[in-house]
RNA sequence: GCGCCAAUAGCUCAGCUGGAUAGAGCAACGGCCUUCUAAGCCGUAGGUCGCAGGUUCGAAUCCUGCUUGGCGCACCA
């Protein structure tokens, strides 16, 4: 926006340079201009004639006065110029330039902030994937909320964004399952069971045996094929994954069931692909496939002396099937458990002749739940976990995805439930929607008094002159690519921290200030601001799926 | 033993991919409501950026080596 802007300038000054043969252009593209860190070093600074310097071994405080007297022939954007420190060049910026922000929030209004860096390429994210043997828990809670919300900031910088999940209903996990169940069912008819040492002793199996019973009685106690248990199990608990998916503002594309891809035979195919390049052998009775050749310490077993295929094979059977569905840019969110299973995959992508640079891999740290100031220790398989529901019972789904999205992935993530509860109203996500929901209240206020809402075509914004006010307007002006680039970087909790400065930048005006008053010409402008600043709010707590409350 | 991630204020964490004087929220202390929502604001205090080297004009950021914590290292997923 306005940085663009200022970015141009300096380029063009750059280019007159260059051919007034007053440097080279071996420093292209390699200065940046940036809002620097502390007060009075401008509103931009750019780091050009050092750069510059170093390419050139020369004195960069002189390259830098080349540099202002050309950015002094500037008449619009520019205040004044100074050189500072060890060269940096500082840029001041007519106050006037900043209202400027406001225009194209207003035109553009929801799409403010969306962009087309992504050029329509074509990116799959692929998240959640758990297969349907309970419920979910806070780990895939944060697997959840973090693919979800990088695959809006995707689609908001104009990728053209598939939501996949990826699941197994077979397999050793799903025998055990279809067993707890059946023992349950037979338990609770008051027949002779045996558990499963390592069934699933959680309660949602007791619900679904007693579903059961409800509907059929004892008609399938004498059923010796697991199947019946393994789909009754099955759909009943995608059914509640589903629901809870949905409670939390989460939707699929498409759904990918392993299945498919023994039935098109593509495990087959991707075995007798490599077979063909030799990079497998049996050994063992087993089938291996030969990872080190791609840097790795040891070969890996692909197929077991069973002859059932080890969770690899699958895996990049599967990635070439999203080559082949023609994605440009596949992202995969997994828990940081799931580390030792990314280089195989990508060994498998690169045995196979795919461009694995496509593949990108979001490893997100453990979530470490508190209770009591205690952590609580989860395990599937004993029920001891706490799941997505519990949380969002607990704290709501704006306050669950916002407290999800606050870390980088690479953090590991404290949740305090009885902060997340007890003390719910200092939660950060009420500080960003209080400042939204001020912002309605000083409407309503200003409709009440007979202020119509101002055109901002028609205002004249000069009476913005305030610090306050230019700091939210700046703040504003930093809001598309900010976007921009946590799309890029895959990096949602940009997104959480740019709304609690804007909300706290706003909270700070509405203290000093006030909007509706005896001065016109002010009242005006200030309205003007502030439906800016409550569209980009908006916008942006729209982006990570927590809503913004007109009242509260 | 090997791999990945982390280490920044008392606590929880940012730090825009190498910039100038280190940032926020909680917690602590002191102030601000007859005025558009006090779920808010202002101020004070709080730091050897885990340790040691290296790279250069310049390092919390990049490289190497250590230390501590987390997660992994199956013919489980």
């Amino acid at each position: 926006m306005i940085r663009s802007q200022v970015k141009t300038l300096v380029d063009q000054c750059f280019q007159q340079g260059v051919e007034q043969g007053l440097w080279s252009d071996a420093a292209a593209n390699l200065y940046n201009v940036e809002v620097p860190r502390h007060g009075g070093q401008g509103d931009f600074s750019t780091n050009f004639a050092m750069v510059l310097a170093g390419k050139e071994k020369r004195n960069p405080r002189e390259i830098a006065g080349q540099l202002v007297d050309l950015l002094n022939q500037d008449e619009d954007l520019l205040d004044k110029v100074e050189i500072a420190g060890p060269g940096f060049v500082n840029l001041f910026l007519k106050p006037s330039v900043w209202s400027t922000v406001l225009a194209p929030i207003s035109e553009q209004g929801r799409a403010f902030g969306l962009s087309d860096v992504g050029k329509g390429k074509k990116v799959m994210v692929e998240f959640v994937s758990a297969n349907p043997t309970g419920p979910l828990s806070v780990g895939h809670g944060r697997n959840a909320i973090l693919g979800d919300t990088i695959a809006r900031l995707l689609k908001a910088t104009g990728h053209d964004v598939t939501r996949e999940y990826y699941f197994n209903d077979a397999g050793r996990q799903m025998r055990v399952l279809a067993d707890s169940l059946k023992a349950r069912y037979l338990e609770k008819l008051g027949l002779e069971n045996e558990f499963p040492e390592d069934g699933y002793q959680g309660g949602y199996i007791n619900e679904i045996a007693q579903g059961m019973i409800n509907e059929a009685g004892d008609s399938f106690k004498d059923v010796e094929d697991q199947t019946l248990f393994r789909k009754r199990a099955q759909d009943a608990i995608f059914a509640d994954i589903d629901t809870t998916l949905k409670r939390i503002g989460i939707a699929f594309d498409s759904y990918y069931n392993e299945h498919t891809l023994y039935e098109e035979g593509m495990i087959e195919d991707v075995v007798a692909e490599l077979r063909k390049k030799d990079l497998v052998y049996e050994q063992d009775e087993a089938t291996w496939f030969k990872t080190s050749e791609f840097g790795m310490e040891q070969d890996r077993v692909i197929i077991k002396n069973t002859g059932e295929p080890t969770y690899r094979l699958p895996d990049i059977a599967y990635h070439r099937e999203k080559f082949r569905r023609g994605f440009d840019w596949m992202i995969n969110v997994f828990g940081a458990d799931h580390i030792a299973t990314v280089p195989d995959v990508l060994a498998g992508i690169e045995a196979l002749g795919l461009d694995k640079s496509k593949v990108h891999v979001v490893l997100y740290q453990f979530v470490t739940l508190l209770r009591d100031g205690k952590q609580v220790k989860m395990s599937t398989r004993k029920a001891t976990f706490v799941t997505v529901d519990e949380l969002v019972d607990e704290v709501g789904v704006d306050a669950l995805r916002f407290f999800f999205l606050m870390r980088k992935p690479d953090s590991q993530l404290e949740f305090d439930l009885e902060l997340a509860t007890a003390q719910s109203q200092e939660n950060p996500v009420y500080y960003v929607q209080y400042a939204h929901a001020r912002l309605c209240s000083i409407e309503r206020m200003a409709i009440e008094k007979g202020v119509a809402l101002p055109v901002l075509a028609e205002t004249d914004l000069s009476p913005l002159q305030e610090e306050e006010e230019y700091q939210l307007l700046k703040t504003l002006a930093s809001y598309p690519a900010l976007v921009a680039d946590a799309a890029t970087d895959l990096a949602p909790h940009r997104i959480i921290f740019f709304l609690m400065e804007l909300s706290g930048n706003f909270h700070s005006f509405y203290n000093k200030h006030k909007v509706v008053t005896e001065d016109q010409q002010l009242t005006v402008a200030r309205l003007c601001l502030c439906q800016g600043v409550k569209a980009v709010l908006a916008n942006g707590l729209d982006l990570v799926g927590v809503a913004a409350p007109e009242k509260m």
